[in-house]
DNA sequence: TACCGATGGGTACGATCGTACGCATCATAC
DNA sequence: GTATGATGCGTACGATCGTACCCATCGGTA
């Protein structure tokens, strides 16, 4: 047995095979971050197609790798879903946290915020489908949970620097409400509209 | 070829079929209502497996109808989603309707709106999680946007008979935040934070 | 340089799914 | 009472999926 990063627990049919006889076109590549690139391309096509819609063959045929290459990689769906959708949660953190970060004063930070929502990075599609796909997932079921939960500590944590506890909260749930709405609304609300709103929930 | 209410538009294969022997110990039953009651069981299967676990089979077992009742029923998968998450935003969007009309004041309507937020009726794991299901698919998917555009535009409509036109707005976005923010989180936050949250967002 | 484990690559298998029928039987309109 | 269409029921088919292999071939290390 040959035990990769996902080690199987195997159960060996002793079955023949054919022999692999490699496409001369296609020579076998050297493609080290392979585990990278597919969770980045999962990404892709959890926001493409939903999780209902992704499977090993679609993520192997957008990210150009055979399709026994996912389950050497992943050991098996979930574990793909969660090294995909954790990735997803800490880059986004990552971008919440340097921003808030840099931000110096109550009102630098919550014009901050603004920029955060009306924004393209925090709120590229790509990114609100495959977190509505993460929270539907989260909601349902619990090792899941872990994701979202180290997702909220971190954003409470970023908004806690410039908030109390209790504003830091509602903002949170606001910041989510809104993006949320942003995304699903045919004419979403304005720029204006969204600072009016933070404006009134950070007051004192 | 007889055309049910999802009629199909039907290829014959000419094949031969067993003939339907009835098990004897389940007589033909008389089931008007069989439709609704099956969009009923779906959106308990939704909220319990997603969108991505909804089957016919997981349908009709759990409803205890044959598998062919499905394709009788509805014109394929998308039919049924369709029908099942109109049916949960009709649903929710009335109790939303009522619970604010019934309030005559401006602090009133506030006090409804937390009350629907911390109460269990649109709060239910099943409303939910098959709400998350439905903004999901929306996202992704805009012959499923007209239900979530109209589900929204009844919770503005409500909101309007209280507060102005973007009040309305930031309030909108607010309860889905606080909503969804409940759901996820381990710790909720509490009834007075919510309160307050309303409270800034409201005033004038 | 000679190995050898890590990685790339192709494919078969069993399970499950959506769907389409064919037939049986009831409710109802006449 | 009888015809007839709506509805209930069971099952087969082709497609697709997750997964588990087997084999080939590199890269790095001894």
């Amino acid at each position: 047995m040959t035990p990769g990063p996902a080690a199987h627990r195997s159960a060996d049919r002793g079955e023949p095979a054919a022999p692999a006889a490699a496409d001369p076109t296609r020579p076998r590549r050297h493609d080290p971050q392979r585990r990278e690139r597919l969770i980045d391309v999962a990404l892709g096509v959890i926001a493409e197609h939903g999780v209902a819609g992704t499977t090993h063959r679609r993520i192997a045929a957008a990210a150009d790798v055979p399709l026994g290459s996912m389950t050497y990689h992943f050991d098996g769906m979930d574990d793909l879903l969660h090294a995909a959708f954790t990735v997803l949660a800490e880059r986004t953190a990552d971008v919440f946290d340097a921003t808030l970060s840099a931000a110096s004063s109550r009102q630098d930070a919550g014009e901050a915020v603004v920029g955060l929502i009306t924004g393209t990075t925090l709120t590229s599609p790509e990114t609100m489908l495959a977190s509505l796909e993460l929270y539907a997932l989260a909601a349902r079921r619990p090792e899941f949970r872990t994701i979202t939960d180290a997702w909220m500590a971190r954003s409470r944590a970023a908004l806690h620097t410039h908030f109390d506890p209790e504003t830091a909260l509602m903002l949170d749930a606001l910041i989510e409400g809104t993006t949320l709405h942003r995304a699903l609304s045919l004419d979403p609300m304005g720029v204006g509209t969204v600072r009016t709103a933070i404006r009134r929930i950070v007051q004192p």
